[in-house]
DNA sequence: TCGAGATGTCATGAT
DNA sequence: TAATCATGACATCTC
C-alpha cells in the first residue's frame, strides 16, 4: 500500500483543459475586473490555501511535495472562484451549495448521512466565507470535508487525466460548464428573471449529470473516494485483506468521514460481488431445475410407454390364459362323460404342483387357507 | 410510455 | 464481536 503512488496516479493536477478553458472565460476584462473587486485577496489565497491544507490531517496521507503540487496547480482555488462567481452572479449560498451538492449527493455516505450532510453545508459555507475574505480554517479539516465539496465543483469544470475510469468524463465534456451564463448577449438583459432561468438551467444540467453519473456506481464511489482525497481505488479498498484494511485505517490519520466512506465503499463492493454471485447461483439453479424438469418429462414419457407396453402384455397374457382355460374345460368330462360346466368348477393349482378340477365354493375356502399359510410364513 | 431485464444497494439473518 | 456472506426487496437505469 503506497499512498504516494496512488496519489500520483489518481490525483493528477488539472491538465491543459483547465488552463485553456478557464482563462478564456475569465479573460473578458469587465468580469475579471469585477472579480478582482470581489476577491481582493485572490493573489494570496494560494499560499493561504496551502497552509490550510498543510494544517489539516492531509499531511498524514500525502507527502508535502504532492500537497504543493495540488496547491500550485491552483485547482482548489479555481473551484472556490467558480463557486464565488456563482454567488456573484446572484445565486444564493444555499442555491450554490445545492448546485454543487448534486453530482455525488445521492446515497453518498449512506451510513453516515447525517454527518456528511452537516459537514457538507459547513464546507460550502467555508468556501463562501473564504471568498469573502474570512479565512479561518475549518475545525473539521479541509482535507476531508472541504475536499468533498471541492470535488463536486471539479466535476463541473475541471478534467483530470487520471479520471478515465470515472464515467463522468464523458458527461463532463458534454457539460457546457465554465459559467456559460456569463456569456449572455448583454449585461442589460441579465435580469433577476435571467438569474432564475439560468439557475434552473444549471440545476437541470447538473441534475442530468448526476443521473448520468449513477450509471456505474463503482465510479460514483471512485468519485467519492477522490472527493475525500482517499488515495486508494475502489478495487483496492474492496479486495485488500481485513488486516490490510484495518492497518490502513489505523496508520493513516483519517477523519471519521474518510473512515466511514472507506467502510461504505468496502461494504458496498463486497456486497456487489456477493449479489453478482448470488444472482449467478440463482440463474444456475433455475437452469439446473429447468434441465431437471426436462429430464423428468423425458423419463415420464418413457415410463408411460413402458407402462403401456406392460398393459398390452398383461392383456395378451390374460387373453391367452382365458382361451387356455376354456380350451381345458372344453376337453374335460365328468364321470358320465358329460362336459364340465366352467361356471360351477375351477382349475385349482395346489402348492405341491398338483392340478385339480374342484367346485368353485371349495376353491374359495381353499384359497383362504392358502392365504393364511402365506401370511404365517411371512 | 410501458414492461422486462440488469445492476447496485440496503436490511437482515447466518456463518 | 466484527467481518463476511447470502439473499430478498427495492430503486434505478437501459433497451
Amino acid at each position: 500500500l503506497n499512498p504516494h503512488q496512488f496519489h500520483t496516479n489518481n490525483f493528477s493536477p488539472p491538465d491543459a483543459i483547465l488552463r485553456t478553458d478557464y482563462p478564456t472565460q475569465l479573460n473578458s476584462k469587465p468580469r475579471h475586473l469585477q472579480r478582482q473587486e470581489v476577491f481582493p485577496q485572490s493573489s494570496s489565497d494560494i499560499t493561504n490555501l496551502e497552509s490550510l491544507i498543510h494544517g489539516s490531517n492531509l499531511t498524514g496521507l500525502f507527502p508535502a511535495a504532492d500537497l504543493r503540487n495540488l496547491t500550485a496547480h491552483n485547482d482548489n482555488f479555481d473551484e472556490i472562484k467558480l463557486m464565488s462567481l456563482a454567488l456573484e452572479e446572484g445565486f444564493g449560498p444555499i442555491e450554490v451549495s445545492q448546485i454543487f451538492e448534486e453530482p455525488c449527493s445521492d446515497s453518498g455516505l449512506s451510513l453516515n448521512s447525517n454527518h456528511s450532510t452537516t459537514s457538507y453545508s459547513v464546507c460550502c459555507e467555508d468556501s463562501v466565507g473564504y471568498s469573502s475574505g474570512v479565512k479561518s480554517a475549518p475545525s473539521h479539516g479541509l482535507g476531508a470535508v472541504a475536499g468533498h465539496c471541492q470535488e463536486n465543483i471539479k466535476h463541473n469544470h475541471v478534467e483530470y487525466p487520471g479520471d478515465a475510469e470515472c464515467p463522468t468524463e464523458a458527461t463532463l465534456q458534454q457539460f457546457p460548464h465554465h459559467h456559460t451564463y456569463s456569456q449572455l448577449p448583454s449585461q442589460a438583459a441579465f435580469t433577476p428573471e435571467h438569474h432564475q432561468q439560468m439557475w434552473m438551467k444549471k440545476s437541470n444540467e447538473v441534475k442530468g449529470w448526476c443521473r448520468n453519473s449513477t450509471a456505474t456506481n463503482q465510479s460514483r464511489d471512485e468519485c467519492r473516494a477522490k472527493a475525500l482525497r482517499i488515495p486508494f481505488s475502489v478495487d483496492e479498498i474492496v479486495s485488500m485483506s481485513v488486516d490490510s484494511f484495518n492497518t490502513m485505517l489505523a496508520k493513516n490519520q483519517l477523519t471519521e468521514t474518510q473512515v466511514s466512506l472507506l467502510r461504505d465503499i468496502r461494504r458496498r463492493g463486497k456486497n456487489k460481488v456477493a449479489a453478482q454471485k448470488c444472482r449467478k447461483r440463482k440463474l444456475n439453479a433455475i437452469l439446473n431445475l429447468e434441465e431437471d424438469v426436462c429430464n423428468l418429462q423425458t423419463q415420464k414419457e418413457s415410463l408411460k410407454k413402458e407402462h403401456s407396453q406392460c398393459s398390452k402384455s398383461i392383456n395378451q397374457i390374460k387373453q391367452k390364459l382365458n382361451s387356455l382355460y376354456h380350451d381345458i374345460f372344453s376337453r374335460l368330462r365328468d364321470d358320465q362323460g358329460r362336459p364340465v360346466n366352467p361356471c360351477q368348477y375351477v382349475i385349482h393349482c395346489s402348492s405341491n404342483g398338483s392340478v385339480f378340477i374342484i367346485p368353485k365354493h371349495l376353491a374359495k375356502s381353499e384359497q383362504k387357507q392358502d392365504n393364511r399359510k402365506e401370511q404365517k410364513q411371512m
